[in-house]
DNA sequence: TGTACATCAGTGAACGCGCGTTCACTGATGTAC
DNA sequence: TGTACATCAGTGAACGCGCGTTCACTGATGTAC
């Protein structure tokens, strides 16, 4: 005989409430319960407070002591993911040393976060949610964080001589983003597509943006 | 004094019924304002049954006599979008007889039609809404037909012997859509970003791609 | 020329649902005196 | 050591709203005889 965990009448797990003194544990249960929501959607609208709160297991006025909105708590959801997206970009640059081949692993490892959380990235880059929520800084946004993780990798290369010099390394990088953003765009709104092997196609369209068989001159890229 | 157009007692613009014979007039009118909702919200989930019946001046139940559900609804408001998109691009080609230029052209009016009709194309690109209607012929799907004039355009060059020579097209034509989506979604999604001339990236990203200054070794394309 | 009937192009009321939001409330735990 | 009070971590009922969907209905226009 198996020990059941407990429910409540409407079937959702049954929560204790926490002791004095860890009411943001909640919080953290709370938002956790939105990235779910969002993973699985990979749509802000059907992020609700019901919803949330259901997946929790607490009444729904209980997401009212941390979050005022959905909005402040999709925010929140999203800016984990975020970080999450930057660490494993980042992460999987500095293992080279080559400023080419960092950038490389960089916008792999990018494309590859994306593919893996397509719920997550379809929300991150649907919409620009943050400016109803901009308090001015405009330049603090996470995305704006990450933007500058890449930027800094391009500018590496053009110091280093690596890849077809270029006047504007902003430019530049603007190029890498939106093309590996469109690599993984695409491809999570065309599933069924025939795309070739992920890996492959950044190598090559990065590789080709920044030039870097510039020198070489080979008929093709593998 | 202005004569004012008729209206219900809830606002909306009263309708005259269509003649007999000419019931389908109402199908043209209920896709016009599912357009319109689809454009100004960029998301599927805005597109209700009732709302749409509130703009087009009907009974909610009216739409029932044109479309079983909204999605299908949504289906025949983007096939017309998905076809101005297609016909913009290779209208936009038609002008030039170089394939360079042509594809070029091309490109830019296709990223230009996704900016001047952001919410059209964050809904046609958002998720792959055809699925869950296809009937087995996935080759059919109004994107794929889209994707074909670009390849016919990439393989114009590559045959004419006009940039950099590449093995597989189709996959060099897969390289050039993902970037010209990602160069229209990113903006999209980070307007407040700084992004340069629409044009001027879309001709830089196309040309390293397709090789088009591969003979020239210039430093920097403008 | 009438008239009964069929068809067309819709309508209007009603249902149950999930949602955001409000309001007053509960019950355990700590703290001042 | 007791006790009154404050605080914390939530709850539960209720509201009005817009939604999809159903059902039976309406009223004008054509058509067979």
């Amino acid at each position: 005989m198996q020990l059941e965990s407990p429910r409540s009448p409407n079937g959702s797990a049954v929560r204790q409430r926490n002791a004095r003194g860890q009411g943001d544990r909640l919080r953290e249960e709370i938002i956790d319960a939105a990235r779910d929501v969002l993973a699985e959607t990979g749509n802000l609208d059907r992020l609700t407070l019901r919803g949330v709160a259901r997946r929790v297991g607490i009444a729904a006025t209980s997401v009212y002591l941390h979050f005022p909105d959905a909005e402040h708590l999709a925010v929140a959801a999203l800016e984990q993911t975020f970080a999450e997206l930057s660490a494993a970009a980042s992460g999987a640059a500095a293992e080279f040393a080559d400023p080419a081949e960092a950038l490389l692993a960089r916008c792999r490892a990018y494309c590859q976060f994306g593919i893996d959380h397509p719920g997550h990235y379809r929300v991150m880059f649907h919409l620009d949610l943050m400016p109803s929520l901009a308090s001015g800084d405009a330049e603090q946004t996470p995305g704006q964080r990450a933007f500058r993780g890449l930027l800094g990798a391009v500018e590496a290369c053009l110091t280093a001589g690596v890849g077809r010099p270029h006047q504007d390394p902003n430019r530049l990088a603007s190029l890498v983003w939106a093309t590996e953003h469109g690599l993984v765009s695409a491809r999570l709104a065309r599933p069924q597509f025939h795309w070739g092997s992920l890996d492959g196609m950044v190598t090559e369209a990065v590789s080709r943006l920044m030039g870097l068989d510039y020198d070489v001159g080979s008929t093709a890229t593998a």
